[in-house]
DNA sequence: GGCGACGTCGCGAATGGTGGCCATGCAATG
DNA sequence: CATTGCATGGCCACCATTCGCGACGTCGCC
């Protein structure tokens, strides 16, 4: 491959020179441009970002540590993410963690000795990572741990989520809502349940605690927790699922004992991941605003590289109700 | 950040040393490696690869372009070829080009600026670049265009998954099979209209040109093809539909008509995306094997790299049958 | 005619590592 | 004791680029 020298030489002027014209750097003459243009015409010469990285020191690279970037609430993320580098010169690199350790822990290191300009963590695995240990490296989290100091925050507001949810329900004349929570220990089903719990408590509505089943957030998750659900002896007439995976196999479990929804149940999901629209009834759910998030993790992480020793910032974004098929509404 | 000469100075050795320690290159006395290794973990020295590639000249970087990661299909893809490249020691550049060309091209640049080592293409898009200004970069093709030259390739065997998917329609009973065709120009598109031609006719069934509608490969795409075979005289009691975002819109426009699916309906479609068997009802399909998938592009890939002037390859993959609750069978 | 200003551009060091080649010192062997 | 061999490890050039510093020539002005 053709190098900064060989160009030069063709063109008969300094390196110096050819990487000024590159770079619009300094002034150079007409006809020097020219002719360095045409000696890089002639000898289809790229420049090599890895050695401008290594005397520049920044790579204009950026990790993505993700659980499971098949996850359509991830992948939605993702390509926004992409999208919004993409506007601001950088490029992405790709860690599926699939939830081990070992191998988030060993892409974290891949990711320092590239010299990435920062990191974004969208997986809970990041929580168990020493994260310490990696310096002074920009991140920002989009995960859903608890704060931790010297890193940036971007998270949904599931309390309110969870509150906006369960009064929609609750306007929409259920008074028995069960709750699909996901698992316990993470903070954001925490708060999907704490925003239920508010509703439900604002509408003097008595919340039975058989109605509160955990499950992981996933398809399968949503399945043993509405199989639970239905076990209890006090029935509901409709759901808040704490993800649209789980809605899905809540209404597949709903759909063999027979119900049918939204006319025998009623059911809320949250995320608006883009099957939720196409699902058979379309569903009603809770949209986390991914662009935006997209745009303030970027803008942040750029924000910390700038002066990484700025105390660590924290957003929480608002989610927005979409109605759809899923919710019977019986104003009565 | 420390430097291996910081690593040097400290351990009291050359640099030669700290290097060959780090990289097992050749011996070191074990009191040399444990003054190495002491003052790796004192300094927190994490090796620099930007310096590294641009010694070695190699990146261990692969790109990866993509129409849109987000779709379904190419996540699961996507996340399969972020496995094996990791097993092989290489990080993945995401590049979503959101079917837009300009910024293929600009993505293409900044690849082979990056001087990734080697390049897949998961994108249609792809076809309308000139790759062949991109040098010698290797490169394989994921995608369902026209060979070329110089290249390799690797794909879905559609003719025989379009044939299988119509032969388990016919033995379930069915002769009247409507076809939801992807993007006519398309040539899994083509290849899976070829199969299904091939199946009926081995059935002695006379194909009613008005049974293919073709629209998108989406969901959308599903939804305007559908509606439009309704609207024929001849009415259809299945529906092989080239891919499942398709199929889903169908039985999306299939249900506001008052056909439930499969009782008044069967519907199979294509890829079985991770959605497909959450779907309501679960849905029959034609798995494509993305694992191997992954796996045989990152070694065409791999092999590509080590010798450059081989002839470009071509593999196709058989898909297999996913039996599930979108066909009714009536064996008759 | 001398001097400063200005326009244009080249030299060489530096970025962090790697690897070919050679140096040093000690033990073994004749 | 001289020579050889082996174990260990240092020197330095090189990878492709950027950038501070300074050089060179021309022009105008006093």
């Amino acid at each position: 491959m053709a190098t900064i020298r060989d160009v030069a030489k063709l063109a008969g002027v300094s390196t110096t020179t050819v990487s000024h014209v590159l770079n619009k750097t300094r002034f150079v003459s007409a006809e020097g441009k020219a002719k360095v243009e045409d000696a890089v015409m002639q000898l289809n010469y790229v420049p090599n970002t890895v050695a401008r990285s290594l005397k520049g020191g920044s790579s204009r690279v950026l990790g993505m540590l993700v659980t499971d970037s098949n996850n359509p609430f991830y992948a939605d993320l993702i390509q926004w993410v992409d999208q919004v580098a993409y506007r601001h010169g950088y490029n992405l690199i790709l860690c599926n963690t699939q939830g081990n350790i070992e191998r988030a822990k060993d892409y974290m290191s891949m990711l320092s000795q590239r010299r990435v300009d920062g990191m974004l963590m969208m997986s809970s695995d990041a929580r168990q990572l020493p994260v310490s240990s990696y310096g002074t490296m920009p991140m920002v989290m989009m995960d859903s741990g608890p704060d931790r100091a010297g890193y940036d925050r971007i998270l949904d507001d599931s309390e309110q989520g969870g509150y906006m949810a369960t009064k929609y329900l609750l306007q929409a004349g259920h008074r028995c809502i069960g709750l699909l929570a996901g698992p316990l220990e993470k903070s954001n089903s925490q708060n999907r349940i704490a925003g239920y719990r508010r509703a439900m408590a604002e509408a003097y509505v008595e919340v039975d605690e058989s109605w509160i089943q955990s499950g992981e957030f996933t398809y399968e998750g949503g399945v043993t927790a509405m199989t639970e659900l239905l076990k209890q002896q006090k029935k509901v007439t409709s759901i808040f699922a704490s993800n649209d995976l789980m809605a899905m196999g809540a209404i597949r479990v709903a759909g063999e004992h027979g119900l049918i929804v939204p006319k025998d149940l009623s059911v809320i999901g949250y995320d608006d991941i883009p099957g939720a629209k196409y699902f058979n009834p379309p569903l009603t759910t809770m949209r986390q605003p991914l662009e935006l998030m997209a745009e303030q993790a970027i803008a942040m992480l750029l924000a910390r590289m700038e002066t990484p020793e700025s105390e660590g910032q924290r957003t929480l974004l608002t989610p927005t109700l979409i109605t759809r098929d899923s919710v019977a509404v019986n104003l009565a």
